[in-house]
DNA sequence: TAGTGGTCTAGACCACTAA
DNA sequence: TAGTGGTCTAGACCACTAA
């Protein structure tokens, strides 16, 4: 029988655990740039085991709230970070989260060079031929996101047979294409008259731009600029 | 002697075990949907602990992979989402980090009624007084962000002796005030006149705006909104 | 109410890396 | 090279919740 369950007491998760290490670094009972006592000493002061802590401590870890190093210990991490969550659905999805009807455009598709801002995306040496597709996501028939993306046809070779004017790269892609790096950024422009055209809104509209470059390995995959359209929001939770 | 020191051959770990799990949800192995096997079988079938398969599913189901319910079993997520971890680390480390000189510059400050978009920021049922902030963050000397916050008095009624024209909110509440929740809003704007004049940029430049609050359980701390300035990229990786 | 996930524990051994 | 974190395992018991 274990000591909880004698005193009726319920046992702290390693969540509990968590929190109270996250108090103590706010209430500045460990300062950032501190160093923590070893996980083993913590364990036996909250009485818990240590394998608790070490989940406690991961998590903390993943938070940015502490640095973890083998033998040099734990310490606060000295420059407070403040880390969110970010999901980004499949443009559909999101679409259709609103109520809206979702409808696609494929605008333009071909073979084509990478020009060296695409190429920089993806680190690349060289230049080199890919897929170049331009497309509409609409809401109610209006337009949502104008997006501009290239494909790595030497690591998605299948993309050629794919009809795209049906249904989105973006589809395609996130079913049949797994990656393991992905890159992501954010910024405003002012609309070019050609963005303006095809979004259907004025010249100089301040526009949100969602820039996503994946990699399998160190093989390019997709880098896609998604312009939205004004009032577009991204929003977090946590 | 365990088998793997038997056999020599490294025994896997929960990120082995979750990357093979991963593999096989893009393979479409597991499909969209779909119910994965009971952890205890899929431990049996990788031949590992439950409790690995466990750690394992913990983190596929924190990024958003799969979803899983007590009784209920794991399944594959219908609707596929992008997970994406943001770091915003204070303004003053961000300039510094980009090896330019911080400066900071209080523009206005004092006690006023929420006007109604602050009221909702926060989900306030009435306007409340509290401590109106405008300042601008310099990165060698030029404007770099324009930082307009509101900070709750009644939760936070020391601020009220702190001198915010030395040292910004930002990192008084940052050091002092933990929070247990936080919402941020990205979105783009067209530099309005006063910004423009304090941005010392031109009208209708198109700029990225990071909106935040934060709340410790029910009681508001602060909400800001950070105009950047042109050319400003918020960035992820992994 | 039976079945599945959630968590804990103790002990073992491994893997880094500061000293 | 000694010390600290990283991970595993087996078994136990708890906590939800679909059926």
């Amino acid at each position: 029988m274990t000591q909880a369950s004698k005193t009726g007491k319920a046992r702290r998760s390693w969540q509990d655990i968590r929190d109270e290490i996250h108090r103590r670094v706010l209430s500045r009972r460990y300062k950032p740039g501190d160093k923590l006592p070893r996980d083993e000493d913590i364990a036996e002061e909250l009485g818990c085991a240590r394998s608790t802590v070490q989940r406690a401590m991961q998590d903390l870890n993943d938070a940015g709230i502490v640095e973890r190093k083998r033998k040099g210990g734990t310490q606060v991490r000295p420059d407070p970070v403040t880390r969110a969550t970010l999901d980004i659905p499949i443009t559909r999805v999101e679409v259709e989260a609103r109520g809206a009807r979702y409808g696609y455009q494929m605008l333009a598709s071909g073979r084509e060079t990478t020009p060296a801002p695409v190429a920089a995306a993806f680190g690349l040496a060289a230049p080199e031929e890919m897929l170049h597709i331009e497309a509409l996501h609409l809401a109610d028939e209006a337009p949502f996101i104008l997006e501009d993306r290239w494909v790595s046809l030497a690591t998605c070779p299948e993309i050629a047979n794919v009809d795209l004017s049906v249904k989105s790269a973006n589809e395609w892609l996130v079913m049949h294409k797994p990656y393991d790096r992905m890159d992501l950024r954010f910024y405003a422009v002012n609309a070019s008259g050609a963005m303006a055209a095809r979004l259907k809104l004025r010249e100089g509209a301040a526009l949100l731009v969602i820039e996503r470059s994946t990699w399998i390995g160190d093989a390019p995959i997709t880098t896609v600029r998604s312009v939205t359209t004004p009032g577009y929001q991204l929003l977090t939770g946590s």
